[in-house]
DNA sequence: AGTTGGTATGTTACAAGTAACATTTTATTT
DNA sequence: AAATAAAATGTTACTTGTAACATACCAACT
């Protein structure tokens, strides 16, 4: 048995009795069809259950009104978020978002730029700084606007749009400072760009007010246990820890969930501090202490920016270096 | 100053002197091109950066090789792991996954189906077993293959895989009347499908023992904060409430911190139960009870199930019902 | 030299929808 | 009734890559 075929323009037209250009004008422009034709047609649509294709749209080189967004993960907490806050812009403006992720891995990443673009996406939302030699190619060439989103150290493509991981934790770790710990150790899992930008920040601080750094470093993807993991092998390698600055809230949390278990009082007896300050760490008790980052907003100005890239008549793909700094706040909670 | 124009098989074929026909045969069996003629191509697609345009293959109505993944909500995390769960089967098997969310909104759903099928996905994976009337008649006029997952209570259109979701909260509410709890309160958000068929599930076990369903619902959206509201008012509405069922983890949680700030013992005073057995319910103090679904494997089979009937000759698509029953584990936990 | 066979490349047609232009039909005016 | 304008519909051409068929070229053999 065939697969249904599914109808086109024509199997409509054939149905009607019209040829297919006078369905393509009453799908786009209705008032341009007589009204008995309209009726004809309509049922038609109802009765083959027409489904537009997109081919033509490709094709003819029109706009797609898709936008490619990627992220690493989509178990991230932070890139939910995030998605929001451009689908709040994207999607009223009349955009879908076609969403992919790469797992970390540059090379899938670039698989996957190649895919967004042979769909023709109008424009592209990348969560990465680094990149292969042949995505920045593909993009270049393709002449679609991109906006590189959540870390603005680096010197962007074309544009980015977050905040500075550096000076964060250089911020946080400097207040866990004047806050009385010394012996801050950092925690780091699956060591991709950001937590090695983060890392940097901290030993900045560190050795700014004349303390060691020290860390405790894993690339397996953080979890809570992981967490719990992290926290006993500090205490093992550092037996004065007091405190620990997290790359992220997942592993400060499942630190926390393993003091607990273990008796060791937080803060008092063990300061921890995650970073994005997600819902879960501050419902928590003791609420967790934070770099509390903008994601939604992040988002948010990252779609705006993009639509008004793609509308713009410019070609503001080419020579064009722009960085957007969304901020963020360093939040001490109850568990410093 | 115009965009860079994409490049097309022609203008590789206009730099290096062949037809684009050559070219298309270079990209597809290389060996039937000459030795210099391939050499001079693969040079012209370097410089020209050419990137595969997917128009004339949904001309053609050959096969996508996308499946459409529809979930409901990107914040949940019981679809990231489903996700997972798909695409390690369909990514080894050269598909790719085109990803959309629809907020709980049938209405929302149906232009999502319509925007997968008008880019020809080869089939489709739903997260609800609801769907408007224009869904339905799309995807049956479309012949694609659809597998409904997470719940096997409904009839399928065509195929389900997950769990019965009347009979896992049925089976919790059995083991936490025989481990004592007498006043057992449900507690439901988002009121979706499931959520109902959750609290029908639990009021037949209540009901069977001889107690009196109870419940608090909203359908706000779940979260930590809304989890600690809604332990309030259950235990203002009824003041003698001794266990509360949440409809996720994530109500769950939020009312055991919420105790914990109330000076509230869990479980001696009051238990709290789950639904999904997240890893967050399972590494915090004390651990959560719940019912843990086999997410992940979900996926898995869906993946797997659809692959198998995208590339049957069969049409399975028509007349075509089966139910594939994932199961699900009573999960006691610390907290009950 | 002429035939055969193989290899490399070219030509044509096609898929779906739409812009631009052409034609037909209907309504309105003289 | 004929002329004109307006409305409705039709025709053609175009976008990209590829299957199917056609042709050109060269080497090897009779």
């Amino acid at each position: 048995m065939k697969k249904n075929k599914r109808s086109s323009l024509q199997d409509i037209a054939d149905a009607v009795g019209v040829t297919k250009m006078t369905v393509s004008r009453y799908l786009r422009n209705p008032e341009k069809v007589s009204e008995s034709t309209r009726t004809k047609i309509s049922a038609a649509i109802d009765t083959l259950g027409y489904i537009a294709n997109k081919a033509p749209d490709l094709l003819s080189n029109a706009k797609s009104y898709s936008i490619g967004v990627l992220v690493p993960s989509l178990t991230n907490h932070v890139f939910a978020q995030v998605i929001r806050g451009i689908e709040d812009v994207t999607g009223p403006a009349g955009y879908q978002t076609m969403l992919a992720h790469y797992g970390y891995n540059p090379e899938i990443e670039e698989k996957r730029v190649e895919y967004l673009l042979s769909y023709h996406v109008d424009g592209l939302i990348l969560s990465e700084t680094t990149h292969t030699d042949r995505t920045l190619k593909m993009i270049e060439m393709s002449g679609v606007p991109v906006i590189e989103i959540m870390d603005t150290h680096h010197s962007p493509m074309q544009q980015a749009v977050g905040f500075d991981n550096v000076k964060a934790a250089f911020d946080m770790t400097t207040a866990l400072i004047n806050k009385g710990y010394r012996n801050i150790v950092y925690i780091g899992a699956r060591l991709d760009v950001r937590t090695r930008l983060k890392f940097q920040g901290y030993s900045d601080a560190m050795l700014a007010k004349g303390f060691t750094p020290k860390s405790v470093m894993t690339d397996q993807a953080s979890s809570y246990s992981l967490g719990a993991e992290l926290l006993q092998k500090a205490r093992t390698d550092y037996p004065d820890t007091d405190c620990l600055f997290c790359t992220n809230d997942d592993l400060a949390i499942g630190a926390i969930f393993e003091c607990q278990r273990n008796n060791i009082l937080v803060p008092s007896q063990m300061g921890v501090v995650g970073f994005h300050g997600h819902d879960i760490g501050q419902a928590m008790v003791p609420q967790l202490a934070s770099v509390i980052t903008p994601r939604y907003q992040i988002g948010n100005v990252a779609g705006r920016e993009l639509l008004s890239r793609i509308n713009s008549d410019l070609d503001t793909s080419m020579n064009y270096k722009q960085v957007i700094d969304t901020g963020y706040i360093v939040h001490l909670g109850e568990s410093v």
